[in-house]
DNA sequence: ATTTGAATACGAACAAATTCGTACAACAAA
DNA sequence: TTTGTTGTACGAATTTGTTCGTATTCAAAT
């Protein structure tokens, strides 16, 4: 099974994952620049960033043309679930209502959000 | 205002807070004793992180008597938000609802905790 | 008073993550 | 062909976090 376990991506790597799984495959031109929206950084950086990313595993790349294009290896489903727990555990003793009722407890839920929470939870309970 | 972002504990320093928000004011003995249960760690290494978490002013401590006593200074249920929000906005997009579910997707959440989540949004739904 | 145990202080080694400079390769335009 | 641009490779410096060894202080027990 060699479970990769490569759920582990740095805080670095994580915004670059975010951005392959957005926008799909990419060159390192495509995701440095959206990178560099939100924050400085040097080119050479983020290429060094994912070629790390390649040595770990977190990334595939082709490399039949000149600029190399890179693809996410990791599941973005998976990955998030790993934090999540690992945030459960760590910050609220192993109790997923305490987390959830943390995030509810702040403005970024807007009405339809908890409405379709609701609905969420309602399919939950008839299992 | 001098916000003192002091929200931003390591993996480390988060594990003491923990602590000293559940246990109440505490030694390095004290902290160090419940740190053992779960993982290796030398009393010294414990020591110097309570020291920096002091310098860094997530901490303080009354040195009266030979041994020192530390209480937490920032709010548990402040720093559990500004954990809770840099991962909605890291990892989900900004969208709460997306966590919560990925929270709740998981077997971590219990038919008791569903149903106290239920009436927590609720409550929530009224305003 | 001396010894012993428990505590703090602190420098330094180590490790992991990040950042960047520089060299070199490919290729297109002049 | 020479020049300029865009890319990769990669070593190395820097930063941040963690770990630990050693020195020293203090107080209680002998």
């Amino acid at each position: 099974m060699t479970a990769k376990s490569n759920l582990k991506p740095t805080e670095s790597e994580l915004e670059i994952l975010q951005i392959l799984w957005e926008k799909g495959d990419s060159t390192v031109r495509d995701v440095h620049e959206i990178l560099e929206k939100n924050k400085e950084a040097g080119y050479t950086t983020t290429l060094k960033l994912m070629q790390i990313m390649h040595e770990k595993g977190l990334v595939s790349r082709d490399t039949s043309s000149k600029t190399h294009i890179y693809k996410a290896l990791v599941n973005q489903q998976k990955t998030e679930q790993h934090l999540v727990n690992k945030m459960i555990n760590n910050v609220f003793n192993g109790s997923a209502a305490r987390l959830v009722m943390q995030a509810l407890g702040n403005h970024s839920a807007s009405k339809d959000e908890i409405d379709s929470i609701k609905k969420y939870l309602d399919e939950l309970s008839k299992n």
